[in-house]
DNA sequence: CAGTTATTTCAGAAATTTCTGAAATTTACA
DNA sequence: TGTAAATTTCAGAAATTTCTGAAATAACTG
C-alpha cells in the first residue's frame, strides 16, 4: 500500500470497518479511498494505490456501483474508467440508508408479514407470531418515521437532528401545535 | 433444525439476515429462538432446536451476552443456565443502538479526530482532512441526535417518531417556538 | 470428599469468503 | 473493419471464519 501515512490511516480503519458490517475490507478500502481522493481515480491508480489486484479492483468498484456510493466518470480524451464518490456527505448517508432499507429492512418486514398471516398450530406458534407483531410494529414504525424523514432537505433534516429530543417536550405543554400538525397526516396517536 | 415451521422460517431468516450484518448466522438463529420462545431456553435445548454442537451453541451465546442482547435466568432447582431476550422491543432497540454505536460508531470518530489533529504533508492531504472533517461533522450531529433521543421514555419516543418531518414544517411556520425549545439548550430540559 | 452434571476452551476440520492470474469480452478508434 | 487498450469473468488458490469434538474446568450434590 502506496499512500500519504494520513489517508492511509483513514483508508485502513475503512476497510477494518468495513468487516465488521458485512461488506468486506477491500471494498471497504476502495471506498475509503475514493472518499479521500481530490480527483476521481481509475482502476490501476486504485491497483496502485491499495496494491490488490487488478481483477479485485473490478469487483469491488462493481459492488460499490451497485449501492451507488461510486459514480463512473469520464475524463475527456481518455478510455479509461475513472471513479468518485457523490461529495455531498448528507447524500451519501441517505444513499446508505435507502440501500441498507432495501436490503435488509424491507426483506425482513416481507418475511414478517408473511409469517403474520399463517394460522398457528399450537401454542409456541402463537406466542412466537404474537412476539413477531411485536416487531413487525417496531419495524414498521421506523420505517414510517424514516419514509416521512428522508424527503427533508439537507436544512431541514439538520434542523430536525439539532432539536432532537426537545420537539416532545415542546409538545406536551403546547399540544395545540400537536393537532396543528397532525391535520395534514394521521399516524399514531401524539397525545399525550 | 426441530423447530415448528412458523418458527423455522423466523429462525432460518435471522440466520441470513445475521450474516449481512457481520454478525455470523448461528449467532442470529440463536437469537431469533430465543427470541420468540414463550420460556427461557437452556443450552442442550437449543442445541437440539438448531441442530448445532454444544460448544457453538455456547459461544453464540456469550456472543449475545457481550451485546447484552441476551440474559442469563435461573430457574429455581435447576443447576443449568436458561437464557432469554429482554421483552421490551423498544428496548432491544435501544440496546442494540447503544452497542453499536460503541462498537462502530465511536471508534471512527476517535480515528477521524486523531487524524485531524496532524499537519497535512501535502496538498492531497490537505484535502483529504477536508472531507474526513466533513464526514466527521455529519456523524458528530447524528450521535449528538442520538444522545439526546435515546433517554426518552418510550411513549416520548414513539411520539417523535409518529411526528416525523411535520416538525420542521412546524417550527418554519412558528418560529418562535423554535426560540422557546431552544431556551433549555441541553436535553431534559422540563418545560414550565 | 467423590461423583456427577454443566459449561467453557481450544486445536484443528470444515465451510465460506476473498483474492488472484489468465483468459474472455467489450470498447474505442485508426 | 482490425487491433490494441480497458474491463470483466471465473476457476481455483489463499485467507479467514465458523464449527466441532474432545478435553479441561467449574459448579453442584449427596
Amino acid at each position: 500500500m502506496n499512500l500519504p501515512p494520513l489517508v492511509q490511516a483513514f483508508v485502513l480503519h475503512f476497510g477494518e470497518m468495513g468487516s465488521r458490517w458485512g461488506i468486506n475490507r477491500t471494498v471497504g478500502q476502495v471506498y475509503a479511498l475514493l472518499y479521500v481522493s481530490p480527483q476521481p481515480l481509475c482502476a490501476d491508480e486504485i491497483v496502485e494505490a491499495l496494491g490488490i489486484s487488478r481483477s479485485n479492483v473490478s469487483m469491488s468498484l462493481r459492488e460499490l456501483q451497485a449501492w451507488k456510493l461510486v459514480l463512473l466518470k469520464h475524463v475527456p480524451n481518455d478510455r479509461r474508467d475513472f471513479f468518485t464518490t457523490p461529495d455531498d456527505v448528507w447524500q451519501i448517508l441517505r444513499t446508505l440508508a435507502e440501500e441498507r432499507k432495501k436490503r435488509e429492512v424491507d426483506p425482513t418486514l416481507s418475511v414478517l408479514r408473511e409469517i403474520l398471516m399463517q394460522q398457528p398450530a399450537s401454542e409456541a406458534e402463537r406466542h412466537a407470531q404474537a412476539r413477531m407483531a411485536e416487531m413487525h410494529g417496531l419495524i414498521e414504525q421506523l420505517t414510517n418515521w424514516y419514509d416521512d424523514v428522508k424527503q427533508l432537505e439537507t436544512a431541514r433534516l439538520a434542523t430536525l437532528l439539532a432539536l432532537g429530543a426537545k420537539v416532545t417536550k415542546l409538545l406536551e405543554t403546547k399540544d395545540k401545535i400537536v393537532s396543528l400538525g397532525r391535520s395534514k397526516r394521521s399516524r399514531q396517536g401524539a397525545e399525550p
